[in-house]
DNA sequence: CGTCATTAGTTTGGTACCGAACGATCTGCG
DNA sequence: CGCAGATCGTTCGGTACCAAACTAATGACG
């Protein structure tokens, strides 16, 4: 890892645009410690997100959300599609569109539920269990890389934070 | 917050489910504060997003890549369209779409750089300006009550270990 | 100067994703 | 029963997003 000349360039950069941003909001205050804890979570989704579907995920001609619904369901067996939408943080319209795609992929299967036929139970195919116990090491150990650098102790710290931001978002949603 | 019984459920249930994994992959070892951190990170940025482009961007008619880019012209001034998709995180094939659209909202403009006709300086206008100045404090009070509970050591913590992902992340890409 | 590799941005084709409106099914209450 | 609301999944219209192919402009080297 450089510490070099540049880095510190572009540290100078950024505390000037920083104090630029300040004089420009007047005398309201900018909360810049919120701001970089939140807009750090959205750098690192986008960044991971993109690195997994590209090296671990595309072999497989999975989407990140595809991968995260069969891992979801190879989880938890069997799950009605409301629930399983809201486990994989997808709106219930999308989670259709998905799972049309996956179910002509053969990976997962779609049952009605005889005592309540508005209700659908989805559950993984052979070939969907297949793939995903197939997927799935590859991914944890991506995730590993992904984290590299980080202590057990700063993995759990970092989920706890995390935990709270997810809580405070989807609070009284 | 509540601390009671159905927590308690919930944990043992989540207890299960990872026995139940760990069981279904053998002997390779499963990386649970790796999965933790790095899925945490994906669940934190949907539910910020969603909430964000919800509750302060779509009275502006802002989605949150739309507001980023708003953002991060107001901050640097003006820049060049392979710059300005590196900071936005976006494919530069995404912004050229995005800035079509904030163009026909009067937004932002384009000049290309009479040097050197292939570049374009993308810049706020007089709009842009004012929209991004009367929605950013909106949007960065919103931040704050994202990482409500969170000390501002905590925050800052937590930009910290992001920053270790991102890198990770974004290295040798 | 001309041609070839490089670079900047756009176009293209395709998926993912959202919110809102919808249709089918169930349930409670008269 | 029967019908008024609630609840489930799907459909619809629209944006955002990516990677890869393409186009125009530049610059380097002969």
């Amino acid at each position: 890892m450089s510490s070099n000349a540049s880095d510190r360039e572009e540290a100078e950069r950024l505390l000037t645009a920083e104090r630029d941003v300040q004089a420009r909001l007047g005398d309201h205050p900018l909360d810049f410690a919120s701001l970089d804890a939140i807009s750090n979570i959205y750098r690192a989704a986008a960044a991971v997100r993109r690195r997994a579907e590209r090296e671990v995920l595309a072999s497989h001609g999975l989407s990140f959300g595809a991968f995260t619904i069969l891992w979801v369901l190879w989880v938890w067996d069997e799950m009605e599609t409301a629930q399983l939408a809201e486990e994989c943080n997808l709106a219930k319209g999308t989670l259709t569109g998905m799972l049309n795609t996956l179910e002509k992929q053969s990976l997962v299967e779609r049952n009605r539920i005889e005592s309540d036929k508005r209700r659908v139970l989805v559950s993984l195919t052979d070939r969907g269990t297949e793939a995903i116990a197939d997927v799935f090491p590859r991914f944890n150990a991506f995730e590993g890389e992904m984290s590299n650098g980080l202590s057990v102790e700063e993995k759990r710290e970092l989920a706890r934070l995390l935990r709270v931001v997810i809580t405070n978002a989807t609070d009284s949603d």
